[in-house]
DNA sequence: TTGTATGCGTTATCAG
DNA sequence: CTGATAACGCATACAA
């Protein structure tokens, strides 16, 4: 690979005169420059980033770190995600936090060695306190997708899945369901746990009580699991709010197996408008959740950081119900 | 942040020992190490990474090229490659190659200014002179998943769409299918291509013809207008044969808005294996496609190859038909 | 066993 | 407008 040094002699210039044409900053005389640029060309010079990172102290690079690959709600925050700092000449790199705190941590500290200009987190599995030293002691801006850290709030974007819980479980009960079971995701899960919230409090407002919870892990195949030791227990329902659209269409299969057809003898609400959703048989009644534009506002949000502007908190972003087959009045 | 001096300063050693403990190279007496362990510790000092790779020319980093981040296949495809490469004391930087060659070759460059130690590319665009010039020119080792390139078949892993293509058609015909429409992805996707060309080959060797071939391009919605011009050509068809799962549901959503019951009026055959055909209505008959021992090869072959071991050829992977409801016989 | 000196490829601060 | 030259943080050959 050709370096900086190559590009000097056969341009016949120094360092400084080919770093200044490669950056345009300061004056350099037209004459000098196309020198320069011609014996880049003629090189197939390309600028070291690491070299300029470690001179700059910047690489230009944004860290994200997800806690899966799988399933459409990581899809679209990583497309997104990567085509705002994209649009903002950045770079984007994607680490997976995986199953642990620990592996949450190992992933912002491997970013944080990389030099990363800053980290938006989406978390499942770090609790507050060590999100708030995380947010106090990291070296870079850190902007938490999923929880609401107090006295960082300008640096979380979130969703209020409390209240689209809410709104899902209203629906239902406007549709005459009263026996309603629940399908919800792993207990780790901060959104599982106020989605379940969300829906027990509705029920309660209205002197009612869920008639079955059963956990799953957000996975098709553990709603379809939950939904048979539902169908065991031979409590009666007419409804299930599920945490997510896997796991209501893992449910609907096996309402389908144990010959019950949905929405006419069980309604199933789903959650996260998974694009699936719109074209399963049934489609999915669910609520959105705006994934897309969550992930803008990190990054933006944490380039906002990084340029040492001013930042406001940013709202609770809500969902929208999204009223397809899947639900029912009774 | 802390650098070596400051550990050097605080531990009353040379920043050459302090190397030394850090990489455990050279002999250090137990008391020395122990001591700029402690700086280390206090300091809460972490190597910069950057430095580092400047001085040894070397990342511990893979670079993965990915043509999209939806759908189940890349998200298995990055999931496993990411494990893999951590397993092997590396990490695996992601980057979009999006929807153009134009766009694969500004990932690939990126990745190469960021001096990663090699490149798995899974290509959807990039024709195979253009491949060829990589694999040869390029500093860095390049694995190219997704197509076959002449003269470097050592660093190509691919499946075999063709046969698996042919598998899939003649299940259909032993089903009695004789009028077989066909949902294919874009005309710019090899794997497409070649899946298409297994199709009709093997209609052909049975002295059949597709009744109507429509474009798709990977997503539902096309699979489901797709099969809506489909329907509206007032072909006669019995059975579907599709490109991938997501367009197998689209197209599935289609006859069922039309009336059409699957599969006992039309048969739908899908490719992929996505996890969610397990749990549609019908359940999909596919074709497995093993992108997750894809992708473990694909690193391990790149790491073989940057450790400059021998590499042998790798077979084409085949695939496995997966035989649920959506295809009936006639 | 430890320290010194040099280089990795840039940027940036000076003079000129 | 241009050229030396000192960082940036670390690894490493060579001395001691």
């Amino acid at each position: 690979m050709a370096t900086i040094k190559d590009v000097c002699k056969l341009a016949g210039v120094s360092k400084a005169t080919v770093s200044r044409v490669l950056n345009n900053t300061g004056q350099v005389k037209k004459a000098t420059t196309e020198a320069v640029y011609q014996a880049m060309e003629a090189l197939d010079y390309k600028p070291n980033s690491l070299a300029r990172a470690l001179a700059t102290n910047t690489t230009n690079t944004l860290g994200l770190v997800v806690s899966a690959f799988e399933g459409a709600h990581f899809s679209s925050l990583m497309r997104r995600a990567s085509e705002t700092a994209a649009a903002a000449g950045r770079q984007l790199l994607i680490m997976n936090g995986g199953h642990s705190r620990e592996t949450e941590q190992q992933a912002i500290d491997s970013l944080v060695e990389r030099k990363v200009d800053g980290i938006i987190l989406y978390t499942r599995k770090m609790p507050e306190d060590a999100l708030k030293q995380l947010l106090r002691n990291l070296p870079i801006p850190l902007i938490v997708i999923n929880q609401q850290v107090e006295g960082f709030e300008e640096r979380c974007i979130s969703f209020n899945q409390y209240q689209a819980a809410q709104q899902a479980t209203e629906f239902l009960l406007s549709k005459g369901h009263k026996d309603i079971a629940c399908i919800t995701g792993p207990d780790s899960s901060a959104n599982s746990g106020l989605r379940l919230q969300g829906f027990k409090d509705t029920l309660a407002a209205h002197r009612l009580q869920s008639c079955g919870i059963y956990r799953g892990d957000y996975f098709s195949q553990s709603g379809y699991r939950a939904c048979n030791d539902l169908l065991a227990s031979k409590l009666s329902f007419s409804a299930i709010f599920t945490a997510n659209d896997n796991m209501a269409m893992g449910a609907i299969r096996a309402l389908h197996e144990a010959g019950l057809r949905v929405p006419h003898d069980i309604s199933v609400f789903g959650f996260d408008n998974d694009p699936a959703g719109e074209f399963t048989i049934p489609s999915l009644t669910t609520v959105m959740v705006p994934i897309e534009e969550m992930a803008r506002s990190a990054i933006e949000q944490a380039l906002r950081l990084i340029d040492g502007q001013e930042i406001s908190t940013i709202a609770l972003f809500s969902g929208n119900l999204i009223i397809r087959e899947s639900v029912d009045h009774l």
